[in-house]
DNA sequence: AGCACGCCGACT
DNA sequence: GTCGGCGTGCTC
């Protein structure tokens, strides 16, 4: 049965799916087809065509139409989609659908990748020239008058255009239009000159146009990371072509978009999940065609088409936002890297803090190491000093100490930013009478106290509950907030300093799109203020009268039992210390721990981050986890305890006995319950990845057919970043 | 994942 | 007597 279609669909299964050729039209590999699948229809991406098909052909139904003359999807995508999905054990529809934005996976004529815009008609020109009109529809009048805008542009120049555009359209004195191209703005910034550790960066990656070469660029905060990706770009555009640039997902503020456009004077595409369908579909066409040079996008740009493709960059590579953590579960970091090898590009990867994956990487000579170690906007790296908390009276979780530095800075005229990687008022409601602490009934995990909601909120399942008055145990009246959220940190803070502004950042009072952009916009430079806030603050963003860094509260990643548990507060101090002293004042950093001979927090004290990297990597080494061993975890849920352990102690006898992997489990998960599921997981490693995915590629196929199988929610994950 | 089919409880 | 609960099975 030759000439059969071989088809990916949109669906969870591991197979893909056997067609006729369309009655009329061409299928060709890389291209979407419109089919009959079940009941319905689906859109699919043909595979390979000329197959010899092992499905009787009485079962084979043919391909409805050809969507794509064309292969939407070119050769080393395909190829790159295929490793991915053997790679990370995911269906290999999922790996298809993920690398097509949602408008292109429809049954659908392809969008215009010219944007919509506005123009005036002759009656429009002479209203403006009578100044018939008023108000806003006067300034849009005037806006156009320089020729036609398209949205995005109008959104930049009149935020309140929309209304306007409407009345004026039903006069007949604008029309909609097309622009032949995305807004072109001038490159009214000159590049700074940049410094011979930039320089030497630049020519190193420069030198390897045209071939697959990995870098790590590993550049404190403020030496200037930014400004070699915008040479190697400005590089890469002089040769025509084509740049992909990853952030992580909070990186991606409109502020380093703008400042991207402004420098580099080219269209910038931007692809990220707030996006609108239709824009994303015309940015990833727009790159596709070639039209556009550069893409900036978090994780899934990674599939983003590159047919003239010059250079790859991620940026904060260490960020475990890479790795998706649900259906296909990629890692773009890593899928940037095989992209990389197959389209002879080299690959940047950017960070102030490498995770020991690619700091293993560097040791091995796999990747080429480049360094930015002085700060040129800096005085001197700021000063890291720990407070020791223990046999200390504390204000609410801050010692004398702690608050009378931030008082003298503030005195001074200078910002103050308190970390804590809590939200809410306190992460625990006890009973000081009883020792009863308020639980979630779903997760059985304590549940954080929102005093602004007056409300119980349990942070692994949003479950809520109201605050209890007394003991719902003994009845007394001795409940008390256990701990420090943002919220009572901002509380105290406002009570110890009532003559400075206390700004709390986190997830609740950035709820509002832009809210963030905005908060940081309306800090007065030179105003002083202290900031309350999570992870939110840990990057980004220039506070250049910010002096004064407080950690407080991260001893629970001296305590976790996550390996990766010490990586990450190292990353985090390392990034949130970052945020001190850019500017011409010195920074300093004060650690207020429980642990201050902890062997991480000295080391990373007083050697920094790369010799705290080092000795996590020895240990990592000497007990054989990654990056020296590798894992695939497979989880599994469902309401009953016994039905997940049942269908983990199945796949664990469906394993082969070989002394090649280890396996560790079935055993509960790190949190055994949550929201109202019983969780557990088995855990196999190796210290080959060969050995591994060997023996686990034709497992996870087991897997699907044991009949335990169907009573759980499992998943694999290839290389988990987090056990939880 | 969807989407059907298929047998057992509280409603017009 | 029906609407609908989610178990089970299938998709070329």
């Amino acid at each position: 049965m030759p000439s059969v279609l071989r088809i990916a669909l949109p669906v969870p299964l591991p197979t893909l799916f056997d067609y006729l050729p369309p009655a009329s039209g061409q299928a060709v590999a890389g291209s979407r087809v419109l089919v009959p699948f079940g009941r319905g229809k689906a859109v699919g991406v043909v595979v390979e065509t000329d197959v010899d098909s092992n499905v009787g052909s009485a079962r084979l139904k043919r391909v409805s139409r050809v969507l794509d003359d064309a292969p939407l999807l070119d050769a080393e995508l395909m190829q790159t989609l295929a490793w991915a999905a053997d790679y990370w054990l995911g269906a290999p529809g999922e790996a298809y659908a993920n690398a097509l934005p949602l408008l292109l996976r429809e049954d659908k004529p392809l969008p215009e990748t010219r944007e919509p815009a506005w123009q005036l008609t002759i009656a429009g020109l002479s209203a403006l020239d009578a100044g018939s009109r008023r108000g806003g529809s006067r300034a849009l009048l005037q806006v156009l008058a320089e020729g036609p805008q398209s949205a995005t542009e109008l959104d930049l120049a009149l935020p309140d255009w929309r209304a306007a555009a409407r009345r004026l359209a039903d006069a007949g004195l604008i029309e909609r239009g097309e622009l032949a191209m995305s807004p072109m703005p001038q490159p009214s910034l000159r590049p700074p000159v940049l410094h011979p550790e930039q320089e030497a960066a630049v020519s190193a990656v420069a030198a390897a146009f045209d071939r697959f070469q990995p870098f790590l660029l590993d550049g404190i905060t403020g030496s200037g990371k930014t400004e070699v990706y915008l040479a190697l770009i400005e590089q890469a555009l002089a040769q025509d072509k084509q740049t992909l640039l990853l952030v992580p997902e909070i990186g991606l503020a409109p502020q380093t978009v703008r400042r991207l456009r402004e420098r580099l004077g080219v269209p910038v595409e931007v692809l990220h999940s707030n996006l609108a369908e239709g824009e994303r579909a015309r940015a990833w066409l727009r790159m596709r065609s070639g039209e556009s040079k550069v893409v900036l996008g978090t994780r899934s740009a990674v599939f983003t088409p590159l047919p003239q493709a010059g250079l790859i960059i991620v940026d904060e590579e260490h960020d475990g936002a890479y790795k998706q953590q649900e259906g296909f579960r990629y890692h773009a970091r890593d899928l940037a890297l095989v992209r990389g090898r197959a389209l002879n590009v080299p690959v940047m990867l950017g960070s102030a803090t490498p995770s020991l994956e690619s700091l293993a990487n560097v040791e091995a000579g796999r990747y080429q190491a480049l360094h930015l170690r002085s700060r040129p906007s800096a005085v001197r790296p700021p000063q890291v000093q720990i407070i020791d908390m223990r046999a200390q009276r504390l204000e609410h979780g801050l010692s004398p100490a702690l608050l009378h530095t931030v008082g003298e800075t503030v005195a001074r005229g200078e910002q103050v930013l308190v970390f804590r990687n809590r939200r809410g008022y306190a992460p625990v409601l006890l009973c000081h009478s009883c020792g009863w602490h308020a639980e979630c009934p779903r997760c059985e995990h304590p549940m954080t106290l929102h005093a602004a909601w007056r409300r119980l909120i349990c942070h692994h399942c949003d479950h809520q509950s109201a605050i209890p008055t007394t003991c719902p145990a003994c009845g007394s009246n001795e409940l008390k907030p256990q701990g420090q959220g943002t919220e009572r940190l901002e509380e105290a803070l406002t009570a110890h300093f009532p003559q400075t502004p206390v700004l709390r950042i986190d997830r609740e009072t950035t709820r509002r799109r832009d809210a963030f952009e905005q908060l940081l916009a309306n800090l007065q430079a030179d105003a002083p203020v202290i900031l309350v806030g999570t992870q939110m603050l840990a990057k980004g963003h220039d506070l250049p009268n910010l002096t004064l860094v407080a950690i407080v509260g991260v001893d629970e990643g001296l305590l976790s039992v996550d390996f990766r548990a010490g990586e990450r507060l190292a990353q985090l101090v390392v990034q949130v210390a970052g945020r001190a002293g850019r500017a011409s004042k010195p920074g300093r950093v004060l650690l207020q721990t429980h642990h201050p001979d902890h062997p991480l927090l000295r080391s990373l004290l007083s050697q920094g981050y790369a010799a705290a990297a080092k000795d996590l990597l020895v240990e990592r080494h000497q007990t054989g986890l990654p990056p020296f061993g590798h894992q695939v975890l497979l989880r599994a849920e469902a309401h009953e305890r016994m039905t997940v352990d049942a269908f983990l102690g199945e796949a664990r006898a469906a394993l082969p006995d070989t002394d090649t992997l280890q396996i560790a489990g079935p055993m509960p998960a790190p949190m055994p319950l949550r929201a109202g599921r019983q969780r557990g997981q088995l855990l196999i490693e190796s210290t080959t990845r060969r050995h591994l995915h060997a023996a686990v590629r034709p497992w996870s196929l087991q897997l699907a057919q044991l009949p335990s199988a169907r009573k759980v929610r499992w998943s694999l994950d290839v290389d988990p970043v987090d056990l939880y």
